[in-house]
Order: structure tokens, then sequence, then C-alpha cells
DNA sequence: CTACGTATACTCGTCTACGAATATACGTCG
DNA sequence: CGACGTATATTCGTAGACGAGTATACGTAG
């Protein structure tokens, strides 16, 4: 937690955040994340907060405003939000908001991967992960109602509503994918079992540029300068 | 690294995976996975790939074949995939595909903050936001209708379709929520600035169960039993 | 032919996240 | 009333991620 970085850590965002209702402690602020559902979009680990916690307080973003006792409990320091600390949480907030950031999402590095499973295994397994989807859109669509006819604002449901959108647009994706693997629309079906049963690629497919290029990148670990030595493919 | 967790870590599944095009040393793996545009869903650092690769090895997913040496460049170590290794592999795989994961996206933690921001700066911040996405969607787009005009087999490509159909998924969702904000539909907006003006909500919605939950949290603070003591709200 | 930029190939040290442990207090059920 | 489960509140040690550094080789523009 070096001086001078960008506070990209969404923790320490959020505690911030959560000092904007006043000066408290830190188990304090988790529990609050809690209760508002923050949690549910912001990985809150005890062992981190007090981590970034004294980071914040060393960069000047929060302020200890002193400890107290209640009964023979730990002594808790008590943070409030400083001026700088506001300032701080608002520019982050607008560059997360105004700038797309790269992200990694592992489903779709399981994807890229994919070739490397049998693809008359995909198709039950997206449908395992179809159903669990349409679970937790249930839920989530749940959640939301609920918060509405309760009088919460949309305003502090907007993650919410943005996490459940997305979760369709998967949701409709993968059904789609599935759908071609069952009718046998996906194109490549005879060439990825071709991978599987003979170990290598079936031959019209060899001397396309990609299948090229990988065999140049292979060649090189030969020792030869990348000239020919046809090599199977994945 | 310990023993005998599961793989989770998206790079050693992709440095098994590539292991499938045969036996390499490290460098060698990041070319190609960067050269077949893994790189774009795994995050390749030099100093983990090392790490993750002693790893695999001590786990028996990988094993050394030995050591050649080009030139005078340094010494390389040549490995290839074990058994263990593929049915690692497989079942990781398995298992990513079928459970979908619970993510974090910064973009739904910012949103979940949002209220921190005064609400007439939202809108312009969306609109930024949404160029770029439509940017990267055309971008995207492109690069699969260039993909496909060569050839390379949709199955390579599936993880790059995925990820287009999020980017518009979310460009949809951030769509509507400007034009809400712009038009004034939004329905929080009084709320908001009221929030941003007064420092505190507007008594009407004081009473709810959340606020009244939120100030029973907060109150525990204060030392004394949260009976009543009204505060200001964020 | 020499200087410079780029590619190859890896190592090291730092920083950070976080699991697990710790320790006290409180409520309650028999 | 004593034993047990749960909530309060924080600390510590360590595994793992990764930025930055290192050192050599190669291509090429001047």
């Amino acid at each position: 937690m070096a001086r001078k970085r960008k506070l990209t850590n969404p923790l320490a965002l959020a505690v911030l955040a959560t000092l904007h209702s006043g000066p408290m402690h830190p188990y304090q602020i988790a529990r609050l994340l809690r209760h508002r559902g923050k949690d549910d979009v912001i990985k809150i680990r005890y062992g981190s907060l007090y981590t970034v916690v004294q980071d914040l307080e060393q960069r000047g973003f929060v302020a200890a405003e002193g400890t107290e006792r209640a009964g023979h409990r730990p002594e808790r320091t008590v943070y409030r939000l400083t001026e700088d600390g506001a300032e701080e949480l608002a520019e982050r907030l607008r560059e997360l908001i105004s700038e797309p950031a790269k992200e990694y999402p592992v489903f779709a590095a399981a994807l890229s991967l994919i070739a490397s499973l049998h693809p008359d295994e995909l198709a039950g397994l997206l449908a395992e992960r179809l159903q669990a989807l349409e679970l937790d859109i249930v839920g989530a669509g749940a959640v939301l109602e609920h918060a509405a006819s309760h009088q919460l604002p949309r305003l502090f449901m907007l993650e919410a509503e943005y996490v459940l959108a997305m979760k369709r647009a998967e949701a409709d994706w993968v059904r789609g994918l599935r759908q071609e693997l069952q009718d046998g629309t996906f194109a490549d079906l005879k060439l990825w079992r071709g991978v599987h049963e003979n170990g290598a690629f079936p031959p019209e497919l060899q001397d396309t540029d990609w299948a090229q290029a990988d065999r140049a990148i292979l060649s090189i670990g030969e020792g030869r300068p990348p000239e020919d030595r046809p090599r199977e493919a994945p």
C-alpha cells in the first residue's frame, strides 16, 4: 500500500463511502456494508479490512477520532472521513464509472481453453450452468421486488439491477450455445471430435494462416530455425 | 501454492492447456497463448508464470523433459503435460463451465457506492462509458469477422463471442440508465439531490425499515444501547 | 560497422490479500 | 447456574501475485 498510488481497492472505496454515514470503527463499517447488501458486489475480508483502514489513515483519507471501549471488549478505534478522503472517493468513482476496466471473468478463461474438453460433454455442463443461472436470476429478481415494495430507493439497488441484467445476458448466451450443440448446428463439431480422437487436426485445416503461425512459434523450441517440421496441434 | 488445493489459477490452467500442443518452455507457452489471443481473457504476468509452472511441477501436473540452450541465451527448461495434469485440467474446466463463480466486477462496486456522487454528474460519466463500450464492441465484432473470414474455427473464438455478448448487454443497460437520468424518469432524483444539498435524507424517508436498521447499527458505536438517537444518513 | 531499439528469457524482492487464530462478552436452554 | 453456541473485534503469519530489474542476442537504420 504505497503512498502515492491511486486508490483502486474496492474495499477501500467502500470504507470511505460508508464513513459518509458518520464516524465509526472498522467492524461497524463491515456490519453496515453487510446490512446494506454491499458485500454482494464488494469482497469484505476481515483480514483485509484492517490493513485497508490503516492504509487509508496513512494517506490521510480517514483520521482516527479516538478510541472507545464497550465492556471488556477489545479497544476500538473510531475513524472519520477527511476532506481529502471524500474527494478521492468521488474522483475514483468518476473514473470507475466513465472508463470500462479490463476484467478477467473465469468463465471466459474456461471457454478459451474449452477445446481441451470433449464436445459431447459440453452441452451437459452448459445445461447445469444454465440451471444455476436461472435460479440466481429468480432470486435476484425477487430481492429487487421485495426492496421496491419496502420503499428502499432504487438508488441503492442499482448494482443489483446491473448484476441481474448481466446474468440474464449470460444465460441467453449460454442457452444459445447449448442449443447449437444439441441440434448439431455448431459448425466445428467434426473438427473438434477429430482433435480428441486422433489427437491431431484434420489435414484440411493444417495450412491456414493461424496454424502456420502456431507451428512457427512451436518450432522455435526445437532448436532448429523455423523451417517446416509439421507438429500436432492442440 | 500449497500442495493439495484445487487448481483455481486460470494461468495454471492455460499452461496445462497449452502443453497439449507439445512440450515447451515457459516463455514459449506465453508466446503461444499470446498469439492465440488468450491473453485477452487470461492475465499473463511473467512474474507469475514461472511460479505457476514450478507449482505445477511440484504437483506432478507437468514434468521437466530436460533443458536446452539456444545460442548464449539463458538455459530453458522444457516441460510436458503429464496424465495427471491432463485430468486435472479437464476436471477444473468442467467445474468452471458448470458452476457460475461469484465475481466482483468493479463497475458493480462503483454503482453500489454511487450515492456518494452528485446525480447530475452521473449522466455524463455514463455517456463516456457508453462511448468506450461502443468502440470496444465495434472492435471485438471486427476481430470476430476477420477471424471467421480467415478460417479460424469458431471453436477458438467462443470466449470472444461471450465477452462481446456481455459488453453489448452492459452497453444496453448503461444506455437505459443514462436515458432515465437525462429525461428525469429516474425516480429518486429528488431524494438524491437532497442528500447532497442537505447532507441528510428528506424526512419522509427517515422511518422506513432499512433506515431504522441502519440507524440501529450506527447507534451501537455511540456506546449507548440502541434506543433512539436519530442520525444523518449517507 | 556501430548504435539503438526490440525480442528473448528469466529472477528477485516487495507488497498485499486473507485464512486462521485469538480472546472476550452475551444470551439461553436445560 | 454452568455450559455452549454465537456475536464482537482484532492480530498475525504466510502464500502468492507481480512490477521492475537484468542480461544477452538480434535486426536494422544511418
